[in-house]
DNA sequence: ATGTGTGCAAAGAGTTTGCACAGCC
DNA sequence: GGCTGTGCAAACTCTTTGCACACAT
């Protein structure tokens, strides 16, 4: 099977540069929740700071190991039900990337990043390349589009990969 | 739990453009099942001559659906089996987008597009690109990558749109 | 004939859901 | 106190794997 790969941007130097506005977050959550009647319970207080905590990325799994490092007994299904609701109230983006795990983005529109994802190891760093968001622009204006929003994902293999794979011819199979 | 409405480009009417070089990808193939002593069944030949004719992006189901219209009785792990034969000999891309499925696609390098998608009428437009393939490989460089593939997305309201939207501004909302 | 390939069904992996109890409002 | 939220485990979905038989080479 695969190997829980958790190593994850930090290397990129400026992934979170500057630490988003939390506070911004946590009145859209509170509002979001005042007004479908959702209470506020320990365990969503306490996921929630860990995941406004957390490196980009994060999976469920390495979201829930954290929470029970200060509380052991919350599960599986809390962690998944309040992220579902942190994607509903758009505090956080959901992303699959190759792997088969759902990863979890603060959904901070002032740091727009795109993603680099390794294949062979689901490293992902994050980059941010301002020639491509212009040329982007230009390519919609030729069709007389307005943008939005936009994915750009980029898959390949990285370095340390590629030398594990010089190294090792490829038996990988994984 | 088919019929997911990712946004795709099904509807853009000429998925495959100009027909690949399929004849390549066959030699491609029938090289690596030499090399390793793989053996050439019925099932895969279908099996592989379906996937070439498919639209892009199928996903497994897709394929199994289309490959049991001529041999009813191929298996789901026959399916699975050979897109992985295909996706190790470098002849299929594995995508897995949102929806939890993993879906194919030739690894045409040569017709590689990517999609401008309107949110409103989700008319789907393919563009190239060159200087934007160009600057990716720069930024994959940048950080060691060598890239194998990429997705680039843009959403957007298309001309059309646009103009129905200022012909009634009155009822927007938001 | 030999050993790979296939189909089936069961096992895995990640995610969702039903239920009874806990605890916010 | 009513009703939402939680934890647990079972259910689900997609994918992989073990096994006995089928069939290329």
């Amino acid at each position: 099977m695969k190997a829980k790969v958790s190593h994850d941007d930090r290397s990129s130097g400026h992934a979170h540069a500057q630490t988003p506005n939390l506070e911004h977050f946590r009145t859209v959550l509170h509002e979001h929740m005042l007004k479908r009647g959702l209470r506020t319970t320990d365990q969503r207080k306490l996921i929630v700071e860990t995941f406004f905590h957390s490196p980009n990325h994060v999976s469920i799994e390495e979201l829930l190991a954290e929470v029970r490092r200060q509380d052991p007994k919350v599960g599986y299904a809390t962690v998944y039900r309040t992220l579902k609701l942190l994607t509903e109230c758009g505090v956080a983006f959901e992303r699959k990337f190759g792997d088969g795990l759902t990863r979890y983005e603060l959904a901070d529109e002032e740091s727009h990043h795109d993603h680099l994802i390794c294949v062979d190891c689901n490293k992902i760093i994050e980059f941010e390349e301002p020639k491509i968001e212009e040329l982007q622009e230009r390519v919609a204006a030729r069709y007389g589009f307005v943008l939005k929003s936009h994915k750009h994902e980029m898959y390949g293999t990285c370095s340390e990969c590629q030398a594990k794979a010089r190294g090792s011819i490829r038996r990988t199979g994984n």
